[in-house]
DNA sequence: GCATAAACTGAACAGTGTTCAGTAAGGTCG
DNA sequence: CGACCTTACTGAACACTGTTCAGTTTATGC
């Protein structure tokens, strides 16, 4: 019986019609303007119908969230399969992290800025597309170290220092684009400089 | 004529009396949290007078922020004071902003966490108390590059990344606090120890 | 005592996320 | 076809939020 099946695709379509409406408005506005209201008035359905599809408002903007870093996730991945230099890769995944960040900055906020306390253990950052990405770095980061090339053997203490570093200017850009910053580039070529060889041994 | 004069000590009396509140509940619970109405009932005022002492409610906590992170700033300023070598009192600096993040969540979290996209220039970070912080961390850099310590001569883009590295480490650890870090302590060292590494010259 | 000025109120506005009783539509079966 | 049932959807309501402002109370100076 096709019934079923064709449910579950509309059921899809319009979840689908959500995201999509939850996403233009988030892009565009960020988290406070992308409202159920103005979702629902987008995909012309009443705001109790989004509840139907998602648990509440975060659910909606962690899937946007989700599929935009694991673009970033698989860049991530490509970055650490190819033949060069473990500290040169190390290096690249710090740039293109941060370049990620500034260039969907709503993203960057509702993933690693905005706190989410109540998100632990089991459903933490490790499962979702943003941890992916740290776990890229973690592995990054244990290549350096079997090869012998860090003035330190604690893959998971340099692998949070570097992601403290890389956040950090992340965030500052993207929360803060009144301050007034040296060339960002300039900048991120710099704090990614200083983390390298903070970390690599002499 | 002492009426006017008693008249601004009362009125600064309430305006006290709101910051009292505000605070209490902000420093235990945070932005969200420290309503206007919950903070209209607890000093038993209605909701519209706070508006007669306050423009709005982020006016109330930047001034809880301001003078807490005013605090912060004297300290800063004592480091870079002390005849110790300017290395050194960087580190310290740099290790001594972190703690502070560390003891007051929220006021960081209000200060440099959660964007301010609408103040810029002349009202900018520059200006308030969280703004010191920053300056009393270039003047360290300054020294540090007046002493020939630095593998690198631009003052603006040292204290910039610097500062991008230990915001990163304090901004992860005060909102993400359900993270499987490595020892916070440990960890705060390594990533002020990579910096310092990394800008230091061979 | 009375006019004036300052202080304060609280209802109202426009918005938020979320819930849920009630309705409407679609498919199934006698 | 008509009855029934399930699923989808609605929209009003709840409990909040920050903010405004006409109107009332309170205090002061003359």
């Amino acid at each position: 019986m096709g019934v079923q099946e064709r449910r579950a695709r509309q059921k899809k379509g319009v979840r689908e019609e959500i995201l999509d409406a939850a996403r233009t408005l988030f892009v565009k506005e960020g988290f406070e303007s992308a409202s159920i209201r103005k979702i629902a008035e987008k995909i012309e359905y009443s705001p109790g119908t989004i509840y139907l599809y998602f648990r509440d408002k975060s659910e909606i903007l962690e899937s946007i969230c989700e599929e935009t870093f694991s673009r970033l996730a698989r860049k991530l991945e490509g970055i650490n399969q190819d033949p060069s230099p473990p500290l040169d890769r190390l290096r690249r995944g710090l740039r293109v992290y941060v370049d990620f960040a500034v260039e969907n900055p709503h993203h960057y906020i509702v993933t690693f800025v905005q706190g989410h306390p109540e998100i632990v253990g089991a459903n933490s950052i490790y499962c979702s597309a943003g941890g992916n990405c740290f776990n890229s770095l973690r592995t990054g980061v244990g290549r350096c170290v079997e090869a012998g090339l860090l003035n330190s053997q604690d893959v998971d203490e340099a692998a949070q220092a570097l992601w403290a570093g890389i956040h950090g200017i992340s965030s500052l850009l993207v929360t803060h684009p009144g301050f007034p910053f040296v060339e960002p580039n300039r900048l991120i070529d710099r704090v990614v400089d200083i983390l390298i060889e903070g970390i690599r041994k002499r």
